[in-house]
RNA sequence: GGUCCGUUCGUCUAGGGGUUAGGACACGUCCCUUUCACGGAUGAAACACGGGUUCGAUUCCCGUACGGACUACCA
């Protein structure tokens, strides 16, 4: 059998896009369900659009989302190099190869030139090819000894793949079936630029060859240009073992039309990168999935389920899980959009999952001691469940806790009632003798103290919140007021009976 | 404009010639909580349209509409 050899093949152009962690994540899976090899190329042929940096985010975001690659320019590996800027050679010899048979020619026109070309035909529809190239400054168009001089001359000029003239290209693609397209629709791509470096077309099919790719899993931005590879494979005499492809549906705006973009992301108020990226043209760091508090394994359940489904109506799935569960044919066939609610619902289940422990130093900072386990867990309980993300939970901890004595005024006038001053008066005056200082204990006490003089102990509950956390609403008082510790609260109460009118 | 791809609740989707068209997110209501969330229950909510094929089409075929991608010496 086959083996399986699966690859991702960034350009380091900028910040990596969800849509390619999503890729990115397409292709681990079915490496690890087949027992295959995850390749991570690195597809740095434009030199105009490189980015510094780039390849090195690109690589920790893979880490951080535990997609750890079998080979790459990191790791090695039996097809070194994986960068594509280090495979130049590589390229040429197959360009060649190509030029030798025929199948592909060298082109001298100028930008000038293409640019009239088209323009002559406003409706876009002028193309490089079988109809038009004899037009064209070209070695097909030319005579030999005016291709000698000019090659001799050292004149810059690209090579372009020599598409038949009518031919019907059919290929497979794992998710959307037989794919058809005339030959004569297609461009005579450049395959060679007059710089030197191949194209994306060249490049990718040469090195998915000679890497041994068995699948092509990439975005549906690629499905056009896949007949043009097919014709490159063929061209090369590799037709029969040219990988499967798997175009995936793209990544849509949450609303209006198109496809998602950084922009969206700032203009909703979502993150569209898994980290943190320095976009230096406007001088911002932009935050990530990760800094926005996704975990990681939210993340990857949540993307995973972009354009593909168990069939099951199972949705809490770990990475194990997600292995087991993948393949190419249950990824659907439409667009997806993108909506950050899903994301935070998975952020959500999967805090709930978090033992205590993992919120040790986060409340340890935030409280600014030592937390026993047992505390711990107590602080854990008041505030987890109603949070989405880590740092909420120590931001509403740290705002329980380092409460100033400011209350709204609108809460105050509207809560802060006839009773609510002489009814805590009269708890506060007995505080000292509840007997242990827990949760239970105290709304015992407080219950009792406040019956006994006459009130309502249901309508104390809510000024007693306000004395003591200044809000009119959060987690469950009486823990709170148990973890906050009886000498903060006699404190805040005896406060708010000073500062909050005195009504009666 | 051309080429290719697509179209089930607002969103992600299951399903597939005969179903009360299922689930999840979001939303509404109720319960729990003398708060707010969480949780539980429940409700509203979809087969783009028109033709075929068929006893029967949301499902198959063809058109139309709509959406998307591509249309660079970018990937």
């Amino acid at each position: 059998m086959q083996k399986i050899r699966v690859r991702f093949a960034p350009s380091p152009t900028g910040s990596l896009h969800i849509g390619g962690v999503r890729t990115a994540l397409y292709n681990y899976l079915l490496a690890k369900k087949l027992g295959g090899t995850f390749i991570v190329r690195i597809e740095d042929t434009d030199q105009a659009r490189f980015v510094p940096g780039a390849e090195e985010y690109i690589f920790n975001s893979l880490r951080w989302l535990g997609l750890e690659e079998d080979e790459s320019p990191l790791k090695g590996g039996p097809f070194a190099p994986y960068r594509q800027s280090e495979r130049m050679a590589v390229y040429s010899e197959h360009v060649d190869l190509l030029l030798k048979k025929g199948l592909a020619y060298y082109a001298f026109d100028s930008t000038e030139d293409l640019e009239s070309a088209r323009a002559a035909h406003p409706d876009g529809s002028w193309q490089y090819n079988a109809a038009t190239r004899h037009e064209m400054r070209n070695s097909l168009s030319m005579s030999g000894t005016e291709l000698e001089t000019l090659l001799a001359d050292g004149t810059p000029y690209v090579v372009r793949l020599k598409v038949p003239k009518n031919e019907e290209i059919r290929f497979h693609d794992v998710v959307r079936s037989w794919v058809m397209v005339h030959s004569s629709t297609l461009e005579d791509k450049v395959l060679l630029k007059s710089d030197g470096m191949p194209t994306y077309h060249l490049a990718n099919v040469v090195d998915d060859h000679l890497m041994e790719i068995s699948h092509v899993i990439r975005g549906e931005e690629w499905l056009p240009s896949a007949p043009t590879h097919v014709l490159l494979y063929r061209a090369f005499g590799w037709e029969e073992t040219m990988p499967q492809f798997a175009h995936l549906p793209l990544l849509l705006k949450p609303v209006g039309d198109g496809k998602l973009s950084k922009r969206d992301g700032e203009a909703l108020g979502f993150p569209v990168f898994p980290l943190s990226w320095m976009d230096e043209s406007r001088n911002v760091e932009i935050p990530g999935f990760r800094e926005k508090g996704y975990l990681p394994e939210a993340l990857l359940n949540f993307l995973a389920f972009l354009g593909w489904n168990p069939g099951t109506e199972q949705e809490l799935f770990g990475m194990d899980e997600l292995v087991q569960a993948f393949s190419l044919d249950r990824i659907g066939k439409s667009g997806t959009r993108f909506d950050i609610q899903k994301a935070n619902w998975f952020n959500h289940q999967y805090l709930q999952q978090k033992s205590d422990d993992w919120f040790k130093d986060g409340i340890e900072n935030v409280l600014g001691l030592p937390v026993p386990a047992e505390t711990l867990s107590k602080w854990v309980a008041l505030v987890k469940e109603r949070c989405t993300f880590p740092y909420e939970i120590y931001e509403m901890i740290s705002n329980l806790t380092h409460f100033n004595g400011e209350v709204d005024q609108n809460l105050l006038k509207e809560k802060w009632h006839a009773d609510a001053s002489a009814g805590l008066g009269v708890f506060l005056s007995c505080i000292d003798s509840v007997a242990s200082w827990t949760a239970a204990e105290i709304k015992l006490a407080f219950t009792a103290a406040v019956e006994g003089a006459g009130f309502k102990s249901g309508k104390l509950l809510l000024p007693l919140r306000i004395a003591i956390t200044g809000k009119g609403a959060g987690p469950d008082l009486m823990l709170f007021m148990e973890l906050v510790g009886r000498d903060e609260c006699a404190i805040r109460l005896r406060n708010a009976l000073e500062r909050f009118p005195n009504l009666i």
